[in-house]
DNA sequence: CTGCATCCGACCCGATACTG
DNA sequence: CAGTATCGGGTCGGATGCAG
């Protein structure tokens, strides 16, 4: 497993270091959806769509090795496993939702300019 | 110039496709250096370590492409090209300064652990 | 159900050289 | 100063198959 130094990070400011922890194509559509409370892999999938398994496989581990996220592995079968944000996944929020209100306010009239 | 679709967008959720239009390896951070004014391309560079010009180019003009900046030329020798944020680029202030305060909060003891 | 391994194409992005 | 053009490697990320 390559699992290398992606992130050579401490280029510069905090904001591009912060930025370096929820860089990635999901992560911060993965941490938003957790706001709500605990997930199931496959649950999480289907809130996610256009995310593969690897993909979201992925950046739950990256998220998981920043200690963002927590994850539970239930020795059980069928295998049950739950993610759920960390304290510092839940310190995220302010962020999360500045976005998400950022969005409902500006993505449609941003939307209907680019076409 | 390919300037292809790299975003197919219209995935998902509002956060989804806000984020389509701030990611990119150095958007954020040039919002947030432009958060406190006018700023030239070189001022920008310098300001931005570890960006290479084409890669600040590019960012600027898929920016400028979906409204989050202004880029205005002077037609004069040496040539001057001033950015700064367009009325929706501001309104992303709250996303910026929660993402920094996040960060100032809780990166070191982040990369504390991460070490 | 929740993964990991592999193949493989697409593109991102850095380095460099050149232009008005 | 503020770009554009081109080359090329590295990485991202999708598809598929297998495993516990």
């Amino acid at each position: 497993m390559p699992r290398v130094l992606k992130k050579p990070s401490s280029t510069g400011c905090s904001v591009e270091r912060a930025l370096s922890l929820i860089d990635g194509k999901w992560k911060i559509v993965i941490l938003y959806k957790l706001l709500r409370g605990t997930l199931r892999f496959n649950e999480l999938r289907r809130l996610i769509p256009g995310v593969t398994q690897r993909m979201l496989t992925n950046q739950l581990r990256e998220l998981e090795a920043d200690g963002l996220i927590v994850r539970v592995v239930y020795a059980q079968v069928p295998p049950r496993v739950e993610y759920s944000l960390s304290a510092r996944g839940e310190s995220l929020e302010p962020v999360l939702l500045a976005l998400k209100d950022w969005g409902d306010t500006n993505l449609s009239s941003i939307e209907a300019q680019a076409a």
